[in-house]
DNA sequence: ATGGCTCTCGCGGAGAGA
């Protein structure tokens, strides 16, 4: 099973960019986040006609996450509990009764000065609540969760400790979260690669190498033990066929499941 | 030095992203 998360930054300007992607990797399952686009408006037949059923959590404008998937699934879960002021920012689907997977778009906080730094603070802790009730021995949880794990994991290294993004505290929820029994996929199978996720449209910081690794895919311990491949997908950052990419790059990983 | 791109809403330019 390949499953995948990507921040496509607004899904409609994304549709033949996405449709590129899906017939050159071929996933199964896929966590999409920033879908900017109400659930009224989602394009389900142009998913349809590539052989992809979607479950969404959308809204207008902002935030939105859906599942692609082209094997069984049913809605588990459409929002965090307790959370809907801040946004549709998850969704839960099973998967072929194999796989509970969930994808979130974590609020990005903006400066550790600015009144979204505490939200999202408290944002995680509704989150790392909420993934404390599941019982799951297969489940996954990816998107785009803002956070830079370690200095490894972000351009400027050390010397981004602190600023947003970079600070204990928001490092402290992302272990409070994997303490519940979740893997990292990427860093387990690559543990001293430096490979971002994201880089900034401006200045041309894809090509300075100036990027931050923040989309995850986290496993229970039965998911990180099937982990075959995990892929950061940098070539599809770039322009594809004239098409401009997200600001993100899709991150995927293969399973034996 | 200046938020230096890209998206949405909606028709001008502001807000958000990270």
């Amino acid at each position: 099973m390949r499953i995948a998360t990507w921040n496509v930054n607004g899904l409609r300007a994304r549709l033949d960019f996405i449709k590129l992607w899906l017939q050159a990797r071929q996933p199964n399952v896929v966590g999409m986040q920033e879908l900017k686009t109400p659930e009224d408006e989602f394009p389900y037949d142009f998913f349809a006609d590539l052989g992809y059923r979607a479950l969404v959590h959308g809204q207008k404008s902002w935030n939105g996450v859906a599942v692609l998937t082209n094997l069984d699934s049913e809605l588990r879960q459409s929002g965090l509990p307790g959370e809907a002021d801040w946004g549709a920012r998850l969704i839960t689907a099973d998967i072929d009764s194999r796989l509970e997977f969930t994808t979130v778009y974590c609020p990005n906080g903006k400066s550790t000065e600015h009144e979204d730094y505490p939200n999202k603070l408290t944002w995680y802790d509704s989150l790392h609540s909420h993934w404390q009730t599941g019982d799951h021995s297969h489940r996954v949880i990816c998107g785009d969760f803002n956070v830079v794990p370690a200095p490894l994991d972000s351009w400027r290294g050390e010397q981004a400790d602190g600023d947003v993004f970079h600070t204990e505290a928001e490092r402290a929820r992302l272990q409070q979260l994997l303490s519940t029994g979740l893997t990292d996929l990427y860093r387990q199978q690559y543990p001293d690669a430096q490979t971002f996720s994201w880089w900034d449209y401006r200045g041309g910081a894809f090509h300075r190498k100036q990027g931050l690794r923040i989309d995850f895919i986290l496993g229970s311990e039965a998911v990180a033990g099937a982990v075959e491949d995990v892929v950061i997908d940098r070539d599809f950052r770039k322009k594809q066929e004239g098409l401009t990419a997200s600001d993100h790059a899709p991150v995927y990983a293969d399973l034996r499941l």
